[in-house]
DNA sequence: AAAAAAC
């Protein structure tokens, strides 16, 4: 039920009858219903999930032994104490009473809280009306968009910002955090201050940043589906949208606005926007927000909210300690939330390492690869623009079909209509930089190949979250060469920790120094060879990575000798 | 560590 309802978020179209066997597959209880296979008979009734069919799944395997538990509010209004955020949490768990499952739906999850008195969190929407004065049409919004159930996050996360507490929240992509605070922002801010709203006082009252347009733009969307029927004036933030401030009846009458933070940041320097109003500011992808070359232009929005009761929230799926330190000094009396493991995908997504010897052979290793059969849209990233653009040329003149391209360096309706294919299902083959690897949600991405290696364990969680979404599985390749040696084992560690297996040598590797890491580098490139040579004649590991392999050879001596500068620079 | 992204 569950998946279905995250399923029909987002602007992405969505294929029932697609979706049905995939239920089928995660849900042993329901019954096979050939007719609901049947043109136009099915509806969000026939496929009830069990509650506890939450969209974390833990796998087995994996490191040894594995809690999962879900944490059971907070009983007698137990206080916690906020720590730093590492080392030992102070956790409330409760085993869920499911009993694991060898293949199917492992019905536990993990949420953990911290700080002081948490409040109750909610099993259903219905219960949020209970204690809160949410108005009727926003949960009428809700179940018209087929939100039935709320996800870990959002069971949690949701009562923490509808009593207006500061929150930094952390919860495995594609779980749901985008409703997780658009509902209580919405909820919270009453009604429109163009209506009669005598509590709006005067300009915008609600901030979301993210790190991309794209992003914003989702965000965005999601907004209006529980704006519906009401005057919100939600505003995507853009030299446009932020002209029309110029005039200060529209200014005044702002409700919501999403954007990019630099974008509002010149708009604050130009005098056109005054954030003294702000009583929510919620920053999504909150480490990246906070990395350094945002964190400047973050702080100073910040600073512009000058009111006394704003309420600040931080939501991502990542967060370094440096990340959470900055956020946690951000926030007043926070409470944290973390929903599953911090920094580890989820265990839906079935992710392997695949060797390719280096640069030249990774472009036949992914022609082999998508000469077999494979679930379309493929998102595959790229390191730099010009590798994504090189990229999707070789594809295109390789003969692979409905090839697509996106990167910041590329015109704002060149990326518009990228996303809108994507969205369409016209997209077979996405290939992207970064931009693409936080937040979007693509309902049909089943597959994701990291044709350069993530630069970050961050990075890496990102970009594979982009499939495996609301309760489905998903599938992430990883391409390694020898110069990804040093930063092998830390992502080889990432797959441990999330249930997926990785072959013997890569867990044995040494762990790099980080003074010694670029000598190490060279030594660790020798030794990654050798293991790597070494797997080559061992049959029981990996096998769709040896074919990889051998097919790569095959491929290399038919596919293109010539190679597009962008390609081949990547070496330095 | 390093590129990308933000206008």
């Amino acid at each position: 039920m569950e998946a279905f309802q995250l399923l029909s978020r987002g602007g992405a179209r969505f294929d029932k009858q697609r979706f049905l066997s995939d239920v089928q597959l995660f849900n042993k209880t329901a019954q096979k219903d050939p007719k609901g296979k049947g043109k136009g008979s099915v509806t969000s009734h026939d496929f009830e999930l069990p509650a506890e069919l939450d969209f974390f799944k833990y796998a087995k395997g994996g490191t040894g032994k594995r809690k999962a538990t879900e944490k059971v509010g907070n009983p007698g209004g137990k206080r916690r104490k906020v720590g730093d955020g590492s080392g030992d949490e102070d956790e409330n768990e409760d085993e869920d009473g499911g009993e694991p499952e060898e293949d199917g739906p492992t019905q536990k999850h993990r949420v953990t809280t911290k700080g002081s008195d948490v409040p109750q969190h909610i099993d259903s929407f219905e219960a949020l009306r209970e204690r809160y004065p949410v108005p009727q049409r926003l949960l009428a919004n809700l179940a018209d968009n087929s939100y039935k159930h709320p996800t870990g996050i959002q069971s949690y996360g949701i009562p923490i910002l509808m009593e207006s507490r500061d929150l930094a929240a952390i919860s495995p992509t594609g779980t749901g955090k985008t409703l997780s605070y658009l509902l209580p922002i919405m909820s919270n801010l009453g009604s429109p201050a163009s209506g009669s709203n005598s509590d709006a006082g005067v300009g915008v009252r609600a901030i979301v940043l993210a790190p991309t347009r794209e992003l914003a733009h989702q965000i965005y969307n999601e907004c209006l589906k529980l704006a519906v029927g009401r005057k919100w004036r939600v505003i995507l933030f853009s030299k446009a949208t932020a002209s029309t401030l110029g005039d200060k009846n529209v200014r005044d009458k702002v409700d919501i606005i999403i954007s990019t933070p630099l974008r509002l940041v010149a708009s604050i320097q130009e005098g056109n926007l005054d954030l003294n109003n702000v009583r929510h500011l919620v920053l999504d992808e909150a480490d990246r927000m906070l990395d350094s070359e945002f964190l400047s232009q973050v702080q100073e929005i910040v600073a512009a909210c000058t009111h006394p009761t704003i309420q600040k929230a931080v939501f991502s799926a990542t967060l370094p300690a440096g990340a959470e330190k900055l956020a946690m000094g951000m926030l007043r009396n926070p409470i944290r939330v973390v929903v599953g493991l911090k920094d580890t995908p989820l265990p839906l997504i079935a992710q392997s390492l695949t060797y390719v010897a280096d640069d030249a052979s990774k472009l036949p290793s992914l022609l082999t690869y998508l000469s077999q059969p494979y679930n379309p849209p493929v998102l595959v990233f790229t390191s730099t623009q010009p590798r994504a653009t090189s990229l999707a040329e070789e594809l295109v003149l390789n003969g692979i079909p409905n090839v697509d391209c996106l990167h910041a360096g590329m015109t704002n309706k060149e990326r518009e209509d990228a996303v809108s294919r994507m969205r369409k299902g016209e997209s077979w083959v996405m290939v992207s930089t970064e931009v693409m690897a936080r937040g979007m949600d693509f309902k049909g991405v089943r597959e994701v190949i990291n044709y350069d290696f993530p630069t970050s364990v961050q990075s890496y969680v990102h970009r594979i979250g982009r499939t495996g979404r609301a309760g489905r599985e998903g599938k992430a390749v990883t391409y390694f060469t020898d110069e990804d040696g040093p930063y092998l084992k830390s992502i080889a560690n990432v797959l441990l920790q999330s249930g997926s297996t990785v072959p013997d040598w890569i867990v044995k590797l040494p762990k790099p120094s980080k003074m010694k890491k670029k000598q190490m580098g060279k030594i660790k490139r020798a030794e990654t060879v050798n293991a790597a040579r070494k797997i080559g004649r061992n049959d029981a590991i990996k096998k769709r990575d040896m074919i990889a392999g051998s097919k790569r050879r095959k491929a290399k001596e038919h596919g293109p000798t010539d190679r597009d500068e962008g390609v081949s620079n990547f070496s330095g």
